[in-house]
DNA sequence: ATAATACTTGGAACGCGTTCTATATTAATG
DNA sequence: CATTAATATAGAACGCGTTCCAAGTATTAT
């Protein structure tokens, strides 16, 4: 301890709240003109500061970025759980919230480029955090979902890690691929719950 | 007809040909220092020509990185290949290529990148190709293994559409979210085969 | 006050994809 | 030959992400 002379380090609260106004901003711009929009020079502007500044504070773009998957979990997460509402039996609500998951990434191929299609594939720091615990809850949902359909014993980790991804690379396949003519989305959706539901 | 005055259009052939010709040059800069290397500007100093001629052959970038998907898919191809030699039941073939598959994604996440993250998900030009014969084998090559698996009706457009998009759901997201504990690729790709097997 | 440390700032710079404009160059017709 | 249309070229420009650096400012212990 013993400190030396000189200004302290901010404190850990200080440095949440600065991130967390970035992210605010760079929200902002996102939600009104979209991914383009956001660029350093732009989103330092509109917080305040010096472009610097924001570097200090983040590794770069895609690290800002990360800030806004939240959001859109959280849009695509109460789009499920809307349709959600009236649909009863077990096996009928994973379904609904399957095909939700679909027909929300397709009808927002921005968000989806936004959170699946970050483009850092390369570095893979483990110490930053990458799917707080908050983000992950919403993916999570499924698990639920899994576990009233199959009450008993059931590998439902797995399950659910392999429908997501699965559904993730149905969206991204819509996404990234249109000019092919893939098999209707509903129903590669029904097939691949056919390995969870059996 | 009766041509007016001045210089023909080039012809079609000539076309192809300045096409390939840039990305040969295109695929070499890849091979030998990977992806962030291509550049518009290198490029054309590769080929010997301004950087602006490269644009009146092509829409941009992305139009010339879907010159390498070809060489990629053909690596990949090679790959699944040369497992499947020693492999000899129908459902287990199924399974070694989808394994195969799975595993070069992972081992080559820059080619992934290449190949499903070109980034112009906005426009969707129907008249470009997008997905031409030669590329289109590489993945249709699944449907023949799941016709060996079943040789009856079953709807194996949709069966291979949704295996398609599931393994590189999979892929997807042990590249980009390499920091979430996913379940062991192996076991969902098998969890993934269940839909189609059975 | 002074010295020491932590952070912010401004500006320049690099290479990037892309667009624009004005100026060749090429190859056909008349 | 000259004319005319198709193409290629050079060069500048824009905004981008990112890095570097020198100078400034803020906050603390002494």
């Amino acid at each position: 301890m013993a400190r030396t002379a000189g200004r302290p380090p901010r404190s850990k609260a200080e440095i949440l709240e600065f991130r967390s106004k970035i992210g605010k901003h760079a929200l902002e711009i996102y939600r009104a003109e979209g991914f383009e929009a956001i660029s350093m020079r732009r989103l330092a502007k509109a917080v305040g500061c010096a472009p610097m500044t924001i570097y200090a504070h983040f590794d770069g773009k895609t690290d800002i970025l990360r800030y806004l998957w939240a959001d859109v979990l959280t849009d695509m997460s109460g789009d499920i759980a809307e349709k959600l509402k009236s649909v009863a039996g077990p096996s009928e609500r994973l379904q609904s919230a399957a095909h939700s998951f679909i027909a929300y990434w397709i009808d927002h191929p921005d968000h989806f480029r936004l959170v699946f299609m970050s483009n850092d594939v390369t570095r893979a720091d483990v110490s930053t955090f990458v799917m707080g615990e908050d983000t992950l809850a919403h993916f999570l949902m499924f698990s639920d979902l899994i576990r009233e359909v199959h009450p008993e014993e059931h590998d439902v980790k797995m399950s659910t890690d392999t429908l997501i991804s699965g559904l993730i690379g149905i969206a991204l396949c819509m996404n990234t691929m249109p000019d092919y003519p893939w098999a209707d989305p509903t129903s590669m959706t029904n097939q691949l719950l056919l390995s969870i539901i059996t």
